[in-house]
DNA sequence: ATCCCGAGGG
DNA sequence: CCCTCTGGAT
């Protein structure tokens, strides 16, 4: 997809919120960091539901570290992965506390350190609580990205470095977050809500599964 | 019954 | 590259 279409096609998703009952409820960086951690394989609903009395009882890494994955498992039981998520969770606030002075990073390196953090974690943290000039490429996003045709045979890599090139700087932050929301909640990859998408313009998937159901 | 999904490990 | 973890969605 040429430059100035991509550009079109972010504009186009970051001035649109698909899903405001799902919207992100953590901004500060620990809170943030954890539910994204608690995230993966789980619904946004789920993991707002759990996390309030989490962080209730744990408001900051060093509460969650004295908590541990031990304490901290009967609270995320309602969500997938929740056992490795508790050790996770429980080293990480280990860490803040004894590399980090009880604070999250705000770099890359010292976030993809922390256990049960990689690059997309790292990413959203970076961009919502830290706001840099970050994109976080998950699946879905790079699904959307796939059927719009924006960087045909790339690697998720190189569709987060095209986002981050193309897109204007003013639409950072809702960009990030409304792309992971289309690509979660309207280009689904089983049963996508193309009547409803605002890339529609830019798919090539649309003529075959464009109609809402009856 | 099968797919979803990010991180980590083989 | 492959696989596993797990509750939820379909």
């Amino acid at each position: 997809m040429p430059a100035a279409q991509a550009e079109s096609f972010i504009r186009a998703l970051a001035t649109a919120n698909p899903a405001p009952e799902t919207e992100l409820i953590y901004h500060d960086p620990f809170t943030l960091l954890v539910a994204v951690v608690l995230s993966a394989q789980a619904t946004d609903a789920a993991v707002n539901r759990c996390t309030p009395a989490l962080f209730a009882a744990a408001p900051t890494p060093e509460r969650m570290a004295a908590l541990g994955a031990e304490g901290i498992g009967p609270y995320i039981r309602s969500i997938g992965l929740w056992q490795a998520k508790a050790k996770n969770v429980g080293a990480l606030a280990r860490d803040l506390v004894d590399k980090h002075g009880g604070r999250v990073p705000g770099d890359r390196e010292a976030l993809e350190a922390l256990p049960g953090v990689g690059r997309k974690t790292a990413n959203v943290v970076l961009n919502i609580a830290f706001g840099q000039n970050t994109m976080a490429v998950d699946t879905h996003i790079f699904r959307l990205g796939n059927r719009c045709g924006l960087a045909p045979g790339k690697t998720p890599r190189d569709v987060e470095d095209m986002l981050v090139r193309r897109c204007p700087p003013d639409l950072l932050r809702d960009a990030h977050h409304w792309l992971i929301l289309h690509g979660r909640y309207v280009c689904k990859a089983r049963a996508p809500e193309c009547w409803r998408c605002v890339a529609r313009a830019f798919c090539n998937y649309r003529d075959k599964v464009l109609a809402p159901p009856a």
